[in-house]
DNA sequence: CCAAGGATTGGC
DNA sequence: CCAATCCTTGGA
């Protein structure tokens, strides 16, 4: 099934591409905030307006996938940028990333909320729930490229919310890294997950 | 091969 | 607070 697109062809050069990518998770991570993630799968097209991101790291971030090196899950993270990254969590909840940065090199960007534009029929809140109202699992969306496929960031006008950044969550078993404030919330957005960021830095 | 644990969620 | 649920990883 064709993507619909309208005569300018404005839509399409809206979506970002793999240069986006190609930098350090952190930049990605926060200027990924209040642009739109979409999901066209056939005539269904999900989108919701990026909140809250992470950013993580290579070999050295001890929070990271690619902790270990490139592994059987973790090899996405040292390929090219632009592309995704799918895995499940806790047998439960599938998470969507970015792989960011120089092929080579392990980064990615974890989209952890977003508020609900298009489409959606779950709470957009949550790593696993992000995925489950945009239908991305796993299964057929790990390793699909995210410059001119179904699955996309649109760019949208720079968020009126100040960007906080606070630590990651969920990886107290990091030590050290832990710390590093490489999570990223629009402030005050009723969509950011739990726990809400204290102690956050404005940017 | 096996044991341990996780970038979460929802229910009690 | 805690169990669900299964994939990934490291080590024997």
């Amino acid at each position: 099934m064709r993507i619909p697109r309208c005569a300018t062809g404005e839509k399409r050069s809206t979506q970002l591409g793999r240069a986006f990518y190609a930098r350090d998770p952190q930049t990605v991570g926060k200027e990924l905030l209040g642009k739109v993630l979409v999901h066209v799968d056939g005539t269904c097209r999900r989108a919701v307006r990026v909140v809250e991101t992470e950013a993580y790291g290579g070999t050295e971030d001890l929070a990271s996938h690619a902790r270990f090196g490139p592994t059987r899950r973790a090899a996405i993270m040292f390929g090219p940028p632009g592309v995704s990254y799918v895995y499940l969590i806790y047998g439960i909840s599938h998470c969507f990333n970015a792989v960011t940065g120089e092929e080579g090199l392990a980064s990615a960007v974890l989209f952890r909320a977003g508020e609900p534009l298009e489409g959606c029929l779950h709470a957009t809140t949550g790593p696993g729930n992000l995925c489950r109202a945009l239908g991305i699992r796993r299964g057929t969306h790990n390793g699909v490229d995210l410059s001119g496929g179904r699955i996309f960031i649109e760019e949208a006008p720079p968020p009126q919310e100040r960007i906080l950044s606070s630590p990651r969550v969920n990886v107290a078993f990091a030590g050290s890294w832990a710390e590093k404030p490489w999570r990223y919330t629009l402030s005050g957005n009723r969509f950011v997950s739990r726990p809400w960021p204290s102690g956050g830095r404005p940017l």
